[in-house]
RNA sequence: GGGCCGGUAGCUCAGUUGGCAGAGCAUCGGACUUUUAAUCCGGUGGUCGCGGGUUCGACUCCCGCCCGGCUCACCA
């Protein structure tokens, strides 16, 4: 686990395969010849994509990108450029290409270079470009991953995305549609006439969601602080404030385990509006998804061809309890706790002891009906026990008016008619109890006391909505930099 | 944190009962001026995740640890 020492002898060993010690020569060789290994700016370049788009046989093109693969045949070279836009072919010979030697025996798959030359099309239809002059932008000292197979090693993937991005294309889309759908969703909510808003990160209390904070340290004002878990207390007082529509994008952090489903620091959009409700939320939930997908996918058929999920509206709206029915018995809420437990573990559940009837009722729902939602389905009125933050429905209060939007067996967004009662809301926040409770906050219902308007709010959990419209089955894939168990130094310098 | 599976060349992967550690790609040398997984010929390259143990002998069997994947737990 500790580094290796520096070999003493390590310039006497040349037999050694080390393509870094190979790189390493040729990067001298090429200064040598009068081409420094780290070239200035190269302004002025087309995209290879558009390149190809408007090919005109004859044109004079001048591009910079990534070398991927170099053929060999002697007096002339084929190689593949990228430029993330797109690939293009080169073709280097001797006869036309400056510097051609230098180019054949010194450059290496993997090298940034900047180009010039005339495109055309060889025997077998490929468009190139017939390279005239070449610069070395940045010499690779590294080798590429294998370019038939790809990158397949999910660690190397994550933790070395730039690895990833060159060697797989299909990455590079995700990221980029990742991008669009972000996108789509500001301009869909600022059309609306929705303000972008930016609140703590850096917290005194995690609120808003029942979760287990970071914790970390303000040195200046010698003041423990968390990572927020939810802006939703924040975004609440700016409703008090006077703002009447609002959201924020940006991210939370939970410190809990990981999943296929769960990143400690994930981004969330949330959204308030005040004389709205969830009912209000419900409808513009349905509007921005279906929006943003038709947008960004060019269909409401979104995922992967052999898992395509339909975003067609109108989305079903079904109560909890009837979802729950469905599974557990028409008369699983007249049952006795213990009749319940029995029954749960009959269905093959694993109970805890200590569960009251509504986190049993919990279970069921969550292991049995959530994961089983493929198409979009709002899911209403939650026991109030789970949801401290919403109002009771007005025929029941054991509910409270909310919906929790599943989409593909994952919880997407919930959406709720935001308690305004300062007195109700202390009660409640004070009903939860255990280790996951939150404190309460008085600021918050400090602020609630000067009145806080009616209001609808939404939560989209983003990474998730993005595996959706790309079809990736865990959320590493729609995450840049995932997170994962940190590496001791030494071992990340190989 | 628990259970299961995995870690072998830069990358993708084989590896027999416990008996000299392999292939393809990459890399290096050679041939080739329309190739595109270029092709052909010849080489280099290994702390078999790490540390112990059993054994004449361990990539292989045992124990501990590290890292990853799946899953469970945690997570309104």
């Amino acid at each position: 686990m500790t580094a290796p020492p520096a070999q003493p002898n390590a310039a006497n060993a040349p037999d050694r395969d080390d393509s870094g010690e190979q790189r390493l020569a040729k990067r001298r060789a090429l200064e040598a010849a009068g081409f420094p290994s780290y070239g200035a700016a190269f302004p002025d370049t087309a995209m290879l994509a558009a390149v190809r788009e408007g090919f005109l046989e004859g044109a004079s093109v001048r591009a910079a990108g990534r070398l991927l693969t170099v053929r060999d045949m002697g007096k002339s070279v084929f190689a593949d450029l990228s430029d993330g836009s797109g690939r293009f072919q080169l073709y280097a010979t001797k006869g036309h290409t400056e510097a051609f030697d230098t180019f054949k025996q010194l450059l290496d798959a993997g090298d940034l270079i900047g180009v010039e030359g005339v495109l055309f099309t060889t025997r077998l239809g490929e468009r190139t470009i017939r390279l005239q002059k070449w610069t070395l932008l940045a010499k690779a000292l590294r080798p590429l991953p294998e370019k038939w197979h790809g990158l397949k090693d999910v660690e190397i993937r994550c933790r070395q995305r730039y690895l990833d991005l060159i060697a797989n294309p299909e990455v590079r889309e995700i990221f980029e549609r990742r991008s669009r759908i972000v996108r789509a969703i500001r301009e869909f909510l600022w059309a609306k006439g929705f303000c972008e808003v930016e609140t703590p990160m850096l917290q005194t209390q995690a609120g808003g969601a029942a979760a287990r904070p970071f914790k970390t340290h303000h040195t200046a004002l010698n003041a423990e602080m968390v990572l927020r878990i939810a802006p939703e207390l924040y975004l609440k007082r700016l409703l008090v404030g006077g703002f009447t529509k609002v959201f924020e994008l940006n991210r939370n952090f939970r410190n809990e385990g990981l999943s296929r489903s769960h990143n400690p620091e994930f981004t969330m959009l949330e959204v308030y509006q005040a004389w709205s409700d969830r009912a209000g939320m419900q409808a513009l939930a349905q509007e921005l998804i279906t929006s943003v997908a038709q947008k960004v996918c060019g269909a409401l058929q979104v995922g992967l061809a052999d898992n395509l999920i339909d975003l067609a509206p109108p989305w079903r709206e079904v109560p909890y309890c009837d979802l729950v029915r469905e599974k557990a018995g028409a008369d699983w809420f007249s049952l006795a706790p213990e009749a319940a437990r029995a029954r749960a573990t009959g269905l093959g559940l694993v109970m805890d002891p200590a569960w009251s009837l509504t986190q049993i009722t919990h279970e069921v729902f969550e292991k049995l009906v959530e994961r089983q939602l493929r198409r979009p389905t709002f899911v209403t009125r939650l026991p109030r026990e789970l949801v401290p933050l919403a109002k009771v429905c007005a025929d029941d209060p054991g509910v409270v008016d909310v919906f929790e939007l599943i989409i593909g067996g994952l919880e997407i967004a919930p959406g709720y008619s935001e308690l305004n009662d300062p007195g109700e809301q202390r009660r409640r926040l004070e009903e939860q109890s255990g280790a996951t409770a939150q404190k309460v906050d008085e600021d918050f219902l400090l602020a609630l006391e000067h009145g806080m308007p009616p209001a609808g709010g939404m939560g989209v959990g983003i990474d998730r909505l993005v595996m959706i419209l790309t079809g990736a089955e865990a959320i590493r894939e729609v995450i840049l930099f995932p997170q994962l168990r940190p590496k001791a130094i030494e071992e990340t310098q190989r």
